[in-house]
DNA sequence: ACAGACAACTTGTACGTACAAGTAGTATAA
DNA sequence: TTATACTACTTGTACGTACAAGTTGTCTGT
């Protein structure tokens, strides 16, 4: 026999299977007894029990003491279990996160791929909850939006174990861990601050105040590229037009800012940069209230572009999210990164301003 | 060798997962080589080999050609995989649905539970799709929102299949097939399209209109608690002054109709039923730009107390939809019915109305 | 007609041998 | 110093034998 040849027990085995797979035998029905086999393919007994004990294994055979062997249900019959991605967002309800998974799933499920989601509400704890139970789970995948990204991230650990030992992709998306040089699908938050204070710079405001999220590393983000745009402007950041609010302040009151600190806020400013369209909203109803008008006392940016946006009668001005784009484009990533691709993403998506009516050119103010 | 003894190969196993349960040999290290446990038991290495034969394929040891035989992972310490339910919606971004999924997640997730996520676009062949996914996947119990509720359904076989076939417990929110006697939890769209009729007329309206949608069941019972609350007041319906959309035309454009129709309307009555918020945000934004004044001119009355029913300078008035604990009440049945503890559930949930400034006393209209 | 013994088959356990082939470290030669 | 060969160990394949034990049908004596 050449060196070239396979096992003879090997060879066994694949000619039994070949006979069921041609369906000469079928389930339940008796194979050979051992001693047939071994006379008719000239070998031992042996062996052949080597190859019909492989075959027991593999679920192809069963066999019964004193009666003999039998065809099992075909293996390879079985229904192969959907693949999975994991999706760890901050919120569920929260008014952009519904367009973003849509993103994924958009993408994800025309190719088979099952969505498992979890969200943290933004609390580690949680996420660490989240990501314990992730590890439970025999995941293909999984795209996370970072949890209080702007801040040190004490679960780290998990994110190794998920990533090094169990070797599952994992791409961020709304921002990174510093520590982690994992990919991320970012929208360029930078730019977007930027953005939005240079719109109400070119219309002729000087007094402009911004409200951020302190919690978040987009609200970092944002104030940097408002800075920015100060800066190149020559103007100098006033910390006391700055409102900075976390996600604590947030739950308790939507906004996360109390109508004092706005009002103190309108009296200083002729624009607001709002972290979102939400603040942006609630400013809104504490300014009708005041009977300041928008954008004619005050001109408002906001950012995200959601349903909010457009719901009030004034229409707002904000800095797009590409939302669901965002979410489609970590999906495909995530599915290059399980096929061994490209190994590691680094997407940062442009923004774009969209001019509605809660922005206008400055005017002194008369009435006051 | 008494013939009550175990097989020597049957006891050189179980001495070897001893061990290994003993944390005398852990996972990675090498074991003894056949031939020193062939010596050690005094049996022959032949015997040795089919007792770790089996081990191996009971996931205790792997073997290593040319170097020895290693611990691998206990088969008893593999992690059970977490269970899961799948959570099939119409849409994933649309206002509400956020929040019902909110609510079953507050549920299932601290009871370990994963949530699969699919969506039906409100459109039968990608609801045929979410199922045959769901059939290769291992569910514990699936919570369906009906796709097109108010139509036959062309996909009840698979929902059999899954139930009866897969024995897996399913409930519907929402609304239910008829032809299917599963369990359900929804909201009493009669009894809420009753309350926002009932509440015009006790203002004084007698030219009610309404907008509702055709395709899903909710849109027919809340016009049949709309038509009983007319005709309790001794009011026909006149059928001009109802409008019907679909899914397809909610899709073309927001709110689903277009302003010609909604012009008719603001000239035949003095106010209106929307089917929803989306679709009074529609008719809202098309009165101011007739200048037509909410509510002086046109009260409205919508469903479903959304984000966008605040979000406005006209508050809604709306019949409050139970959303996230729609979606509680949802999970907490299928686990029930997970547990064997209750087989059917059907809960209706009691809709609220919420008075906000969209609606006020009939006038007679002066300036026109 | 029926119970029980028996034969002939099956798979299960257990012993033996031999050599192939992969691995790792050591001794040897260039 | 480095490449090669060798050795000693490991598991893998393959042959042989023997008997135990379960299943089935047959033969036999009552």
């Amino acid at each position: 026999m050449s060196k070239l040849s396979k096992p003879k027990y090997q060879q066994l085995k694949e000619h039994i299977i070949a006979t069921i797979k041609e369906e000469q035998l079928k389930p339940g029905e008796k194979i050979w007894s051992e001693n047939e086999l071994a006379n008719k393919f000239q070998m031992s007994r042996h062996t052949v029990r080597q190859a019909i004990g492989e075959l027991v294994n593999e679920g192809w055979l069963y066999r019964i003491h004193g009666k003999g062997t039998f065809v099992d249900r075909r293996p390879d019959r079985e229904v192969r279990q959907a693949r999975t991605i994991g999706v760890m967002t901050t919120y569920l309800n929260d008014y952009i996160f519904p367009s973003i998974i849509r993103g994924i799933d958009s993408v994800l499920s025309p190719k088979g791929y099952n969505i498992i989601l979890a969200s943290t509400y933004n609390k580690h704890e949680k996420e660490r909850l989240c990501l314990e139970k992730f590890l439970n789970t025999e995941l293909d995948g999984l795209i996370v939006e970072t949890t209080k990204s702007a801040l040190p991230n004490p679960n780290l650990d998990l994110y190794r174990q998920l990533s090094h030992s169990r070797k599952i992709p994992i791409i961020f998306i709304h921002g990174f861990y510093k520590d982690l040089d994992y990919s991320y699908v970012v929208e360029d938050d930078v730019e977007a601050g930027y953005l939005a204070t240079n719109h109400l710079l070119d219309l002729g405001h000087t007094r402009i105040g911004g409200i951020f999220k302190s919690d978040d590393i987009q609200g970092h983000y944002r104030f940097e590229g408002f800075s920015k745009a100060c800066s190149l402007k020559g103007l100098e950041v006033c910390s006391s037009r700055i409102l900075w609010f976390d996600t604590e302040q947030a739950e308790e009151k939507l906004g996360g800012c109390d109508n004092e600190q706005l009002d103190r806020l309108f009296e200083e400013c002729s624009a607001l940069v709002c972290y979102n369209d939400q603040v942006a909203m609630k400013v809104l109803d504490r300014a009708r209230s005041k009977g300041i008008n928008i954008p004619e006392d005050l001109s408002l940016v906001s950012f995200d572009d959601s349903q909010l946006a457009v719901a009030s009668e004034v229409k707002l001005t904000t800095v797009a999210h590409p939302q669901e784009k965002l979410g489609e484009e970590a999906a495909r990533a995530i599915l290059q990164m399980i096929a061994g691709k490209k190994k590691y993403h680094a997407i940062k998506m442009k923004p774009q301003l969209i001019v509605r009516g809660s922005s206008c050119e400055y005017k002194e103010r008369t009435g006051e």
